[in-house]
RNA sequence: UCCUCAGUAGCUCAAUGGCAGAGCAUUCGGCUGUUAACCGAAGGGUUGUAGGUUCGAGUCCUACCUGAGGAGCCA
């Protein structure tokens, strides 16, 4: 966490003495006692007459000033008196520890700036009472400013960089695969359609072909950007645009990736419950939910899973008989990640409800080497992976019987060609993961700026 | 694409088929410890759109528009 840098303090061009430091709501602690500078907005303001009562917030978090009418010079006090909503400020003030105060410290204004004054006759919209999602999705832009909503921002990037720490540590080389691509990756999902100079082209729904031609050529390898689906899925899991990490290793198999997938997914868990606690608490999250979240996982086999939904359907647990050759529902999801205080792996899934690169189990080639990675408390799947098919002639095959392109394939062909060998990878969604490590209802508030069916605005 | 629900003041919501309302926000006034501060007053409306039923429609009917939740598909 580096040390805010000096200010440029734009007033003063008098007497050079002492300044007192430029310093941040979230520092404050260590400046008891000490005129400090503040630089943020007004979050609200209460007013009693001749005491005023102005809450600050700079980005770091929210701190109550005091303004007494005898306390400051008469135009600091005309300034606060009645000052707007969101006006943007440079506040100067002693920093008081008080047990009455919420962070533990106020401020004793001394002196205001205000850089910008809203208006009053149009005043800053988005109050600190009630709001509908709808109207606070179109103010998205001014909606992240309020102390939940930078919470969430915080942890998402405590996740982001988790996870780039744990594949850098872990030998792994980022290697992004273009967002431009020529055609359907799965040949499956719908894809969002681009003009290429004149060509058809897409926006990637999956770096999963590209990170298999740089595991081969590097060893182990990951991803990290973004990726679009363009499926009119309406539900509280989906995003148009969402952020993937894909991680693909040469020489491995399930096995490994299981480990993989396990030992991510503590690393930023525990990640996140050590060096973002404080946002956790402003977001009211029970991180007793968290702290179990280690390697190892509980692995279940599809066939193990299916039992289990069975039961849960005897029992009345569930409202549809689950029919086993089929893909997991999101309800039956939704219950069995229910079932464990950590993320579940089930693998094994038939191959024919799976994609088309994913390798057949030795032992029973009915079943895909593959594994869906559901985040507990009824999140769901977070992760998707599997071993790839590496011979060059079930892969063909494999292309041909899905009546996919061919010619758009002859360079993923060539990775069996030329030196095949067993490799394994995943796809993690991100805002999924946000979504469950904050305990949100929504992945719309997991990204600054969400990309849904009925949304690109802001 | 299918199912369900919702659209009334800037925001959140009321209103039995019978005068269009409240809280917050804004403006004005009051208040020396407030915690979504409080107290008093004022301004603020083409009830999503278009038809229909009725003496009378925010309310009932039809169509459409917009959005939300779920299903499917996925991360």
């Amino acid at each position: 966490m580096p040390e805010e840098t000096a200010p440029t303090a734009p007033e003063s061009t008098e007497t050079p003495k002492a300044q007192p430091a430029v310093t941040t709501i979230a520092e404050i602690g260590k400046h008891e006692g000490q005129s400090v500078i503040l630089r943020g907005w007004l979050y609200n303001s209460r007013e009693s007459g001749k005491l005023l009562f102005p809450i600050f917030r700079d980005g770091t978090g929210t701190i109550q000033g005091v303004a007494h009418v005898k306390s400051v010079p008469a135009e600091v006090f005309e300034a606060l008196k009645g000052l707007t909503q969101e006006s943007s400020v440079i506040v100067t003030g002693k920093v008081r520890a008080d047990k009455r105060a919420p962070g533990g410290y106020e401020l004793d204004v001394e002196n205001i700036e205000v850089v910008q004054r809203v208006p009053e006759s149009a005043p800053y919209p988005i109050t600190l009472k009630e709001h509908g999602v709808d109207f606070l999705m179109e103010h998205r832009h001014l909606w992240i400013r309020t102390p939940r909503q930078s919470a969430i921002l915080r942890i998402r990037a405590e996740i982001m960089r988790a996870t780039a720490e744990f594949f850098d540590t872990g030998g792994f080389i980022r290697t992004d695969p273009p967002i431009l691509t020529p055609a359907a990756c799965e040949g499956t999902s719908t894809l969002f359609p681009v003009d290429y100079f004149g060509d058809q082209a897409f926006l990637t729904q999956s770096g999963q072909l590209y990170a298999e031609a740089t595991a081969l050529a590097l060893g182990k390898v990951y991803s990290f950007g973004p990726t679009f689906r363009a499926e009119k899925s309406k539900t509280r899991r989906h995003l148009t645009e969402f952020w993937m990490v894909e991680p693909e290793a040469a020489y491995m198999d399930l096995n490994g990736l299981l480990e993989l997938a396990e030992n991510c997914l503590a690393h930023i868990v525990q990640s996140v419950l050590k060096n973002r606690a404080p946002e956790l608490a402003a977001i009211g999250r029970d991180i007793t939910k968290l702290e179990p979240v280690k390697a190892p996982f509980p692995r279940l086999r599809y066939d193990e899973a299916v039992e289990m939904l069975n039961q849960a359907y005897k029992d009345g647990k569930l409202e549809n008989p689950f029919e086993y050759g089929n893909d997991f529902g999101s309800p039956d999801e939704t219950w069995l990640s229910s079932q464990f205080d950590r993320p579940v792996m089930v693998h094994r899934y038939p191959a024919d409800v799976k994609a088309f690169y994913m390798e057949p189990d030795p032992e029973d080639p009915r079943y895909a080497l593959c594994v869906d990675v559901l985040a507990p408390e009824g999140y769901g799947e977070v992760i998707g992976g599997s071993q790839r098919v590496s011979s060059y002639e079930l892969l063909s095959e494999r292309i041909d019987h899905h009546k996919l392109p061919r010619e758009a394939f002859e360079w993923y062909l060539d990775l069996r060609r030329y030196g095949s060998v067993p490799h394994s990878g995943f796809g993690m969604g991100i805002e999924r993961v946000v979504s469950w490590v904050c305990g949100l209802d929504h992945v719309r508030e997991t990204i600054p700026f969400a990309r849904t069916l009925h949304r690109i605005y802001p």
